[in-house]
DNA sequence: TAAATGTCATGGTGGGCGTA
DNA sequence: TACGCCCACCATGACATTTA
């Protein structure tokens, strides 16, 4: 008996397929959801003792649960009409959050940014010490600390997985890095114009990218990182082998440069990726910087996470997960679309089956 | 602690159109 | 034909929750 319509992904040396689930309802909008206070084994141990939910003494409902504070209430407001108290505080709190003063997430970003190269307990303590003003107590600016590191992470965990995913189900083929000349851009007008490029040569040439902006250390000078799957005869422009000096390593070495970007942006940096050890180095560079600065990660193309397939149980080779309800699969498996065979899984089979993102 | 997964709001993408 | 710009819509990121 297949398994049809499963949702399949490589984690780089295996794929795994997902059945389809039945979806569990979700709670209406509006409908009243309990909101528990967030189990202390959860947080972070190292200043547990610290926590307001240790100490029963302490009315624990004073503590502001929420991760925003009350910024995008505004048609919350209404719906809890018998909490008098409670619609009084969120009032206090919105009025606080006039245009003209950030809210606590705002706030708590502006000093997430700014602490980013500090370790994560000197991190926490400076964003503590820098929400205390706008907090009722210690204890509050802790935990609303605490709540929004969680989410910092757990963001930071799914972005990782889903570019792991879009990328280990292409075949990129340049490892690129694109900077700007003042004489032709401004910061914006390079990002701007840069995003425009890639946006229509993905969508005109069917190239595709996943990159990152970058400040280099030392200038502090924008500039693009990315993988790039450039298809046979549609680079633009000429490319050219260009003499350079590299000031990091102190030695002279041949860079592949391209007429076409370096006219209309300053300068490029074409790198061939001729096997899957520079696609590793290339991942984990861009990996390593989104973890480092929590930069978002920039798509171009046609970049899914999944592609779709029937599965036959002669193809599993092991459950997989919780319970056992994904499969690794076979390092040669059939893929099937609707019940027709398309072919043994490959980069061309996978390219005709349909895709999830 | 890491990872998976469903839902929702919104920013980015792609299609289409105008211009050179 | 190449490129720039606009805008509707959809993919992505954020969030909540669960699981291993």
């Amino acid at each position: 008996m297949p398994f049809a319509k499963c949702k399949v992904y490589s984690d780089g040396s295996h794929y795994i397929a997902i059945p389809p689930k039945p979806q569990k309802p979700w709670p209406k909008k509006g409908a009243k959801v309990k909101k528990e206070a967030p189990d202390l084994e959860e947080l972070d141990d190292d200043e547990a003792e610290d926590c307001p939910f240790d100490k029963p003494a302490q009315p624990v409902q004073s503590v502001q649960l929420s991760l925003f504070d009350g910024e995008k209430n505004d048609d919350k407001q209404g719906e809890s009409e018998e909490d008098g108290s409670k619609n009084e505080q969120t009032c206090k709190e919105n009025e606080d959050n006039t245009a003209s003063k950030p809210s606590r997430k705002e706030i708590f970003e502006q000093l997430y940014r700014k602490h980013i190269n500090d370790n994560y307990k000197k991190r926490k303590r400076a964003i503590i010490q820098g929400l205390l003003p706008h907090s009722k107590n210690y204890d509050d600016a802790k935990l609303f600390t605490e709540l929004n590191l969680r989410r910092k992470r757990n963001n930071l965990i799914a972005r990782r997985i889903r570019m792991t995913r879009k990328a280990n189900l292409q075949d990129f083929t340049h490892f690129v890095t694109l900077t700007y000349s003042n004489e032709l851009h401004t910061e914006e007008s390079f990002k701007k114009g840069l995003g425009d490029c890639l946006k229509n040569l993905s969508k005109r040439q069917g190239w595709k990218c996943m990159g990152v902006w970058e400040r280099s250390p030392e200038k502090q000078r924008l500039h693009f990182h990315g993988i790039f799957y450039i298809p046979e005869g549609t680079m633009p422009g000429q490319m050219l082998d260009v003499n350079d000096y590299n000031f990091k390593s102190h030695r002279r070495r041949i860079t592949h440069q391209n007429t076409y970007f370096n006219g209309r942006f300053g300068r490029s940096d074409f790198e061939e990726i001729a096997d899957d050890e520079v696609l590793g180095d290339a991942m984990s560079y861009i990996m390593k910087y989104i973890e480092k600065s929590g930069e978002r990660i920039v798509y171009y193309g046609d970049l899914p996470q999944f592609f779709v397939s029937d599965v036959m149980e002669n193809d599993i080779l092991c459950p997989y997960g919780e319970d056992g309800q994904k499969f690794i699969l076979a390092d040669t498996f059939g893929c099937w679309d609707e019940g027709e065979y398309v072919g043994q899984v490959s980069k061309e089979t996978i390219a005709k089956l349909p895709k999830v993102n």
